[in-house]
DNA sequence: GCGACAG
DNA sequence: ATCTTGTCGC
């Protein structure tokens, strides 16, 4: 679809300054509200974590039907650092983002996008380097802290870490454990927030990400 | 020194 | 991420 990923960082060192420099990039605004396509990303990993499956699937959003789905298969380009995570698997997804035929109209990650320690998470990352709307929904909390949230269905609590506001802790089914939704590029928390509820009507997790969790989970085995 | 630490 | 048995509930 878009930019290339030339020169991989090869040192955490290397990956904080790539942040340093891309996280000027990110564009804060109120996304779409509506959007006619969202897109899922994952990815698995085999046992020996040598190799990994990417997937992208992308959703009509107002049946949830498939509209284009794209897979990878790579091997991580980084090894596993909390808040260094993204350099592992971004370029594997981004190849993957290549492969679409169709431009999706927000990407819904899973991991965090403001919610990390330098605000730059995986979702940040992939938008800006797509110039798409992203935002993430992870299931469990990188950074930040909040207040209890309600048990019912779209009860939510503010993702506090250093005084500011970075995400959202969000109920999306009732008595079931909370998700962590967090603004990556050119969306609002609202709005990411009430997307994720439309798309996890059933289960915790939203539809997207379970339905790219299956295809580059089968893509390995 | 002791925890915490996306996937 | 991934490895795992049983168990509780609809």
């Amino acid at each position: 679809m878009l930019t290339a990923v030339q020169p991989w960082p090869r040192t955490e060192e290397e990956a904080l300054a790539v942040q340093d420099a891309l996280r000027s990039r990110v564009v804060s605004a109120a996304g779409p509200a509506d959007p006619a396509t969202v897109a899922g990303l994952d990815v698995a990993y085999d046992d020996s974590g040598d190799r990994l499956g990417a997937a992208v699937v992308v959703l009509n959003t107002a049946d949830l039907s498939v509209r284009d789905t794209a897979v990878v298969r790579d091997r991580p380009a980084f090894p596993y650092v909390p808040g260094l995570f993204a350099f592992r698997e971004v370029p594997a997804l981004m190849a993957a983002l290549e492969k679409l035929t169709v431009r999706p109209d927000v990407l819904i990650c899973d991991g965090h996008g403001l919610a990390h320690p330098r605000r730059f998470g995986l979702a940040a990352h992939l938008g800006v380097l797509t110039d798409l709307p992203s935002f993430g929904v992870g299931k469990t909390r990188l950074v930040g802290e909040w207040e209890e949230v309600g048990t019912a269905r779209g009860s939510r609590s503010a993702l506090v870490d250093e005084g500011e506001t970075v995400g959202a802790v969000l109920r999306t089914q009732t008595g079931v454990k909370p998700v962590f939704v967090s603004v990556g590029h050119r969306i609002d928390l609202d709005n990411a927030c009430s997307l994720t509820l439309r798309l996890a009507s059933r289960y915790r997790l939203p539809e997207t990400t379970r339905a790219a969790d299956r295809v580059c989970r089968d893509l390995l085995s």
